[in-house]
DNA sequence: CGCCGAGCATAAGCGTGACTTATCAGCCCG
DNA sequence: CGGGCTGATAAGTCACGCTTATGCTCGGCG
């Protein structure tokens, strides 16, 4: 029977005796000096053996340190190979798959972030607005929106889906300065057999009894935003993604009114790989990434 | 650089291969099934691979799962060694230097109540009223009385060193059935120059001038206690000690007045062995042993 | 000679995640 | 069909590993 010292001290050690210094395995680490020279400490006091001789503003190997130091050097290396084969996967690089109004609107202009936060990972972009078969798709995470609930998925809601009609100023400026809901009745609407047209319709007390037909077709948020801008129409918008262009001046929401049919964002992935390192990363960076957007106001 | 998951994850895991039993391994790590069944689940989620397969209400490997285990049993193994080396110290035999009273009147008594909890580590005793020098005789923790604050020694305060005479109901009975402090001038004092007396007898507001030297002197509490039970004379003892005696009407305690001259008992040992493993299970049941006496009401 | 920076030790305080307890669910067996 | 093994799961607790802040010592340098 075994009577390993904890495994956290003793692979502290191992870094400290690589280095002979502890503040620098302290930051291969990726903790604080302290934390090392406590655990360290730990270890000493369990084994009732120095490893390390306090001298001069610096620390050196006892030879009972050095001899297991290198013992210890070994068995790590080995523990990483026993795992090396079953992430053969490339930890390098996660693919996401992404709807294009996301990538357009929000992601790649904060991607940058995630690249300097963790340099060593490289994100691949796989815009589709299908919904990804994880096994066969070789993809890591989905952005994906609908209304949750998929099983075997881990899901994070990144932001509700809502939407308001909205156009540019100088679409705007031709009919009057001002719109009623009724006039869109009237008015080219972007992909006007969209479904959100006829919540928004409804929720404004406008009976729609039948989506209309006529008018351009778009299948994509991103689309039809630009669309909008180029003053084609009216399109159906959600704020979030279109904050910078209202912000701007690139386009103008006329209705205070939001709507929604109760889905939203979400952040998915395989649950089994909830906390593979570099989805974990991912995660944490895109739900604060998206938090710090709306505590500034939006997107 | 290396990615490991974390090792607490991977010992439990290691365990949990080699049986192929999330129980078994469980109680040898000494901990419930459900922390093991957690850690897996963590390090599966980890890794993004399956290492068991769930089926028919047990567990068995997965390929990945199995080749992982066998190399992470030569790590661990490894690890051991590193370490064996530096306990090459007995694991199995705890040395402790003892007074002959505390051997005597308590802990020779609970000492099987140790060996209960921890069959694998016997206690060799070696009673000395000498204060021990650790590294010449190969002790590894001491129970010494004493005002406590030596240098580079970890202690702990087991009981406080107070004192009162004590004799045999025969004795006591011989005097009339009860006795004033000043009568104790005129009685046989067993250990009568010990400073106990000039101390119990000066706040009992007797002035002595000086210490008297007849009498039987012994050298240890545990030789005075047993004199008083045979009648020889009036003791000053610690009731801790003699409490099953109290008890059981072989001493009665004439007084209230309990004095003291701020000594104490410690349990002692070397700092840089305060995590040694076979150290800190006797501390942990010594002190929690004297707890549970002083709850009974004494020792 | 005095100041500063590098390096480790130490103390205090905090947050979290590794545990425990309790319960459920599946399966085997008598 | 019930009892006794399994493991999974949920909820709640607590230890302890970590951070922050600070002190100390030593060496280098102007």
């Amino acid at each position: 029977m075994r009577q390993l010292p904890p495994l956290a001290a003793v692979r502290v050690f191992e870094a400290a005796a690589r280095h002979e210094n502890f503040t620098v395995a302290a930051g291969e680490l990726g903790m604080t000096q302290a934390a090392v020279s406590y655990q360290i400490r730990l270890l000493e006091q369990r084994l009732g053996v120095p490893l390390f001789r306090r001298a001069r503003r610096r620390v050196t190997l006892t030879e009972a340190g050095r001899r297991a130091g290198a013992q210890l050097a070994a068995a790590f290396d080995s523990i990483d190979a026993a795992f090396a084969v079953l992430r053969a996967e490339d930890e390098a690089v996660l693919t996401v798959s992404v709807t294009n109004t996301f990538a357009n609107t929000w992601l790649a202009w904060r991607l940058g972030g995630f690249h300097l936060a963790h340099p060593t990972t490289a994100v691949r972009l796989w815009t589709s607005n299908a919904l990804t078969d994880f096994a066969a798709d070789e993809v890591d995470v989905a952005i994906r929106s609908g209304p949750g609930g998929w099983p075997g998925l881990a899901q994070h809601e990144l932001l509700p889906l809502d939407f308001t009609p909205m156009c540019s100023p100088g679409f705007l400026a031709g009919q009057g300065g001002r719109l009623e809901p009724v006039d869109l009745l009237q008015l080219p609407l972007i992909s006007a057999q969209d479904p959100w047209w006829a919540q928004w319709l409804r929720e404004a007390g406008l009976d729609v009894v039948e989506a209309r037909r006529t008018g351009m077709r778009l299948d994509s948020q991103a689309h039809e935003g630009h669309a909008a801008i180029a003053g084609q129409g009216v399109a159906m918008l959600t704020p979030f993604f279109w904050h910078n262009d209202l912000v701007a001046g690139r386009l103008v929401r006329p209705f205070a009114q939001l709507s929604s049919m109760g889905e939203a964002y979400w952040l998915v992935y395989p649950e089994a790989r909830a906390r593979v390192p570099k989805i974990r990363r991912f995660r944490e960076w895109l739900i604060e990434a998206l938090d710090r957007d709306r505590a500034a106001g939006g997107g």
